[in-house]
DNA sequence: CGGCAACGTTGCGCCAGAGCAAACTTGGGG
DNA sequence: CCCCAAGTTTGCTCTGGCGCAACGTTGCCG
């Protein structure tokens, strides 16, 4: 594993207040590796040997049902820790984090969790925040899912990943990873069905323009309206 | 104001690490009141100036939407700590706290949550803990609402009131607190209507007994069994 | 470059559950 | 003790979106 540098880690708010030596420190102790789109980083329920931080790509956080139904709670972009159960009190993984791209990511044991807690000025309270935006986050998504008909919650859903996770092309504002229709449905709890015809009726309309595992929103604006308020 | 008893805290797993004399001192600190069922404790976006510790009653966590729906996130037990905005680094409440019943709690200024964390051990694993299990459960909420039926969801809502807040009675188990149809319906994404037929046709099996505000389980396992798996 | 698997589209029928409406019941307050 | 408001029940209708099925498309891999 060549050496990493501490400019990757600079920039982000959990390390934004640390000195170029403790920088070192971290990253002489991080693990890093790449994962191709759809493997899996952790899986729920396992035990939670290490915490991670996603440097390239996105990851999708996903909860299985008994019966073998997918739903997806969270996407996390590039920047971000995740698999970090250490701060909620828990020593098993809620969910399982699946790279929704090619990803590379970072990781270190969970014992050195108090430990970064501990010495890190900064590193705990952005910890926690990212917590609280993710919380509020599912949070706004029961809210719409008990209230919001499935054409609004998909809309704003789109919103939310362009918003995220979005990359300016020539015709519109694209979500920069592979995202199927199933996936969609698994975020918004619908069908893929459902997210077919919608999609379809929509670039028929021009507000998106969507290809085999690619979603354009060309005019986020109407999209907005339609997602309600 | 009169005095408050140690033993208030002493059992109470944030506190339950504390010296005799650090929970004095907390206790010192601490407002106490009390507020009838229906009372906003405080609302969703406000300033989060204090934190707080539900001694005795139900408390229901609320989200309001632009167009006046309520959406129920959680029900606060006694005993657990809420409000706790500033451990989820944020400054506003996420939600507004209703009353569900007669309550009694103590609150400090935000100001002391960093005194809180830093001083008193135990204190601040204990309350990730308690952050960590809500996050849980309100993911658990979407993986219901995106993959079971409306009578599954009830079933489940009911069972997890009853576990969290439920008191022996001869014909079963009640809810310890009032509750209408509306706020099950509130809790589950449904309407009062649905709640009520489903709930007479139960009463009917037997399952449940209900009166004005009151709910009795009288038969929890065959209403798992509706509940799927 | 052909075959196949993954992904996407579309049509159709159906039904859970929302919306609406109206009546009934309960309990508290004057 | 009566009245009124809040809570509950129940019937009827209507529809969003799911389930199923069949077919079209893309691009990867041998």
């Amino acid at each position: 594993m060549q050496k990493l540098d501490e400019s990757l880690l600079t920039p982000l708010p959990p390390f934004s207040l640390l000195t170029r030596a403790q920088i070192r420190a971290i990253l002489d102790q991080a693990g890093s590796r790449r994962a191709e789109a759809g493997t899996a980083i952790f899986g729920e329920g396992g035990d939670a040997e290490r915490f991670f931080l996603l440097l390239d790509g996105t990851v999708r956080v996903v909860k299985t049902t008994p019966d073998g139904e997918q739903v997806t709670s969270l996407h996390i972009p590039p920047g971000q820790l995740f698999g970090i159960a250490q701060a909620l009190g828990r020593d098993t993984y809620p969910a399982s984090a699946i790279a929704a791209s090619e990803v590379l990511f970072l990781s270190w044991p969970a014992s050195l969790w108090p430990v970064f807690v501990a010495e890190y000025p900064g590193f705990a309270s952005e910890t926690y925040k990212t917590v609280g935006e993710r919380l509020n986050e599912i949070h706004t998504r029961i809210v719409e899912m008990s209230t919001q008909h499935v054409e609004q919650r998909i809309a704003r859903a789109l919103l939310r990943l362009v918003n995220q996770s979005g990359r300016r092309t020539e015709d519109g504002i694209e979500i920069s990873f592979p995202i199927t229709r199933q996936d969609v449905s698994e975020l918004t709890g619908t069908t893929l069905h459902t997210v077919s015809r919608l999609l379809s009726a929509w670039e028929k309309l021009g507000l998106v323009s969507s290809k085999r595992k690619k979603i354009v929103v060309c005019d986020p604006h109407r999209l907005v309206v339609l997602g309600g308020a």
